[in-house]
DNA sequence: ACGAGCGCCTGTCGGC
DNA sequence: TGCCGACAGGCGCTCG
């Protein structure tokens, strides 16, 4: 489920509040549960509940597809991986079948982190160094720029979907986004990063950005997410419209498996050669 | 340094 | 209706 965008669009309604939601920002940890125990990466769960309980939420961040949350001593670190999802109830209702880690707040309300298929993860941690220091730049960084993008694939021969997918290499994108984003710059996902000339690097970190951009404008990709608004599955260039025309050029989209991970392209929109 | 394959999990969908 | 395989937004691991 989350990528990039869906993460960002999270950690602005937790921060902003939105209707049924008030904002967590402030609010007083006053209880933990932990549901389904290796949800819990690091501390001990023991730990964790004693050292969490009374420390406030200061300030909801993110690094890639890390949501950070700030507390008074420690950082609260989430990954939803791939069915994760956060939501904020009245510490009255009813706890729902795939809640992994309840935070119980100050005001009467609660953060569930739900979890379909148990893979996200949580830490508990002074020191987010070991989790997020070996993460690529930040898609929307400044200080990244086209020529610096280029450098950083020509130091790679991998190819690209394999190597947009490696978040030492790029923090942020998924699936999704990266069939969508190579898509946008005409690129075939097994072009060699090595062989790209610098207006091609440059078009592909314009795509990245500007399919990242619309996906946070439409609230992420949601597919399961109605309740949250989420409309950019039906913006979807290539992802999952196999068989299906190709919206520039009207030639059926091709999928091939890549790292165990379907893939997505027109063939004649992003060829193999140049 | 790279790609391939598997494990971790639950749910949905299409074919027979 | 029921069963079975394929597949799903991620990532860490081993192996060649």
């Amino acid at each position: 489920m989350p990528e990039l965008p869906e993460v960002e669009t999270i950690r602005n309604n937790l921060r902003m509040g939105v209707e049924h939601w008030p904002s967590i920002l402030g609010r007083e940890i006053e209880r933990v549960e932990l549901l389904w125990p290796r949800t819990l990466a690091e501390p001990d769960y023991e730990f964790f509940a004693r050292k969490a309980r009374g420390q406030r939420i200061e300030e909801i961040g993110r690094r890639g597809k890390f949501m950070l949350f700030q507390l008074t001593e420690d950082v609260l670190v989430i990954h939803l991986r791939m069915s994760g999802d956060l939501l904020v109830e009245p510490v009255d209702a009813p706890v729902a079948l795939h809640h992994r880690l309840i935070l119980y707040l100050s005001g009467g309300i609660r953060l569930a982190f739900n979890d379909t298929r148990k893979f996200g993860r949580a830490w508990f941690t002074q020191d987010t160094a070991p989790l997020l220091g070996s993460l690529g730049p930040e898609p929307f960084s400044e200080e990244l720029t086209p020529e610096g993008f280029h450098e950083r694939l020509l130091r790679s021969k991998r190819q690209l979907k394999p190597l947009l997918l490696d978040q030492t290499f790029l923090a942020g994108l998924g699936n999704i986004y990266t069939d969508e984003a190579l898509n946008l710059a005409g690129l075939h996902p097994l072009r060699r990063a090595d062989r790209l000339t610098l207006e091609q690097s440059g078009r592909l970190l314009e795509s990245i950005r500007t399919v990242l951009r619309q996906g946070i404008q439409t609230h992420g990709a949601s597919i399961d997410w109605v309740y949250r608004g989420g409309d950019f599955q039906n913006h979807f260039r290539v992802y999952q419209r196999t068989g299906q025309p190709c919206l520039q050029c009207g030639t059926p989209i091709e999928r091939i498996t890549l790292g165990q991970r379907g893939t997505h392209f027109c063939p004649h929109c992003q060829p193999i050669d140049s």
